[in-house]
DNA sequence: TGTACATCAGTGAACGCGCGTTCACTGATGTAC
DNA sequence: TGTACATCAGTGAACGCGCGTTCACTGATGTAC
């Protein structure tokens, strides 16, 4: 049965809210559009109303979740991004985590759309990082300094998931990391 | 038809192998075992003769990932190993990578003998990268450096992957943390 | 050492299942008069 | 504004396909005598 032009852009936008969580918390791979759409209150059969493919709704999906993850960080200063991203609130909550350090890795194996996206997303986050480091005599290269500081953010974040079966230690990655990462900021701050 | 104890233990040894490589260059969900087989030189059938399930070919097959990587790279000096880790070759040669970087966030997707083994791989790597970095008064705390270099290794690479769409930006990345992790280095050893 | 036979690694067909995708259909929407 | 009708978002069955897994079978291996 149709629905409003209103009707369907909200479900639309629903489909593509869900898919930005769920392929962070599963992989791409992970969930399959019936369970997509279910999860949307919809069935499967509607899904090609809306996108080409699945692979358009992942390009789509990763749009939304690069968009949505650098608007609830941006504008805040360097300590407060470093202090959220390098928690272990951000390694256990996959679904509303950072796409870049959820799917990444997976982007590189998937087709030409999503990869742009996620490069765009890369961009972004060093220039928000860069953004929040504030100008200061002494301090040559704030891109430079936001590059380093996003790899150790990634890399605290991924090495924290990848020993998550041993807390202690993905506990001491986070916080081990994050010291040095603010003590760096600091210094160039 | 049967084959003699060493061909089959060859033939079993084949497999992990192979699994070890094309998992990190496709995912876990990337590659199926009848293709896997395949590229063993062996059909689908047999698998069951050797392994108990997928699942339990992926905890030896990422076990020995660990290994090997681990044993190419140990016993180096921190300078090569942070200048070999931090390449554009180890972006984009993901059958022969870290599995950390390859694989560390699917494997918190996954049941927990795998997800074992990578905290143990992650535990090994920054040993490793302890092992690495020579004895200096005024370098106060050895492992906390270490784990500080692993995450920004790890960081760049993943970064570089995410951002492979855009040859520059990964370019970028990999020179720029690579720097920052030699200068860091240095000013501890 | 030679022979008879049990073992079992590997084969290839088959299993049920879930996947992405297609399609005939439904019925509320929204438009033409 | 009210009515007739074309549109099309959503439904649910069906498609072929590849997945992990099972199984009857084969025939070389390796053991018992």
């Amino acid at each position: 049965m149709k629905v409003t032009k209103e009707q369907m852009q909200a479900n639309r936008r629903r489909i593509v809210e869900n898919a930005a969580a769920l392929f962070r918390d599963r992989g791409f791979d992970g969930i399959g559009l019936a369970d997509l759409m279910k999860a949307s209150g919809l069935t499967h059969g509607g899904f090609y109303r809306h996108f080409a493919s699945k692979d358009d709704l992942m390009a789509e999906a990763a749009k939304l979740a690069h968009e949505t993850f650098e608007q609830e960080n941006g504008g805040k200063p360097i300590e407060a991004l470093l202090t959220r991203y390098i928690s272990p609130d951000h390694r256990d909550e996959l679904a509303t985590a950072c796409p870049t350090s959820a799917l990444g890795v997976d982007a590189m194996r998937q087709a030409s759309p999503v990869r742009t996206i996620f490069a765009d997303g890369v961009q972004s986050m060093i220039d928000t990082l860069a953004g929040a480091i504030e100008d200061r005599p002494g301090l040559a290269d704030k891109r430079a300094l936001a590059i380093d500081l996003a790899a150790r953010a990634v890399g605290a974040i991924v090495l924290a998931r990848a020993a998550s079966a041993d807390t202690a230690l993905s506990d001491e990655i986070l916080k081990t990391v994050l010291d040095s990462a603010l003590a760096a900021a600091e210094r160039a701050a």
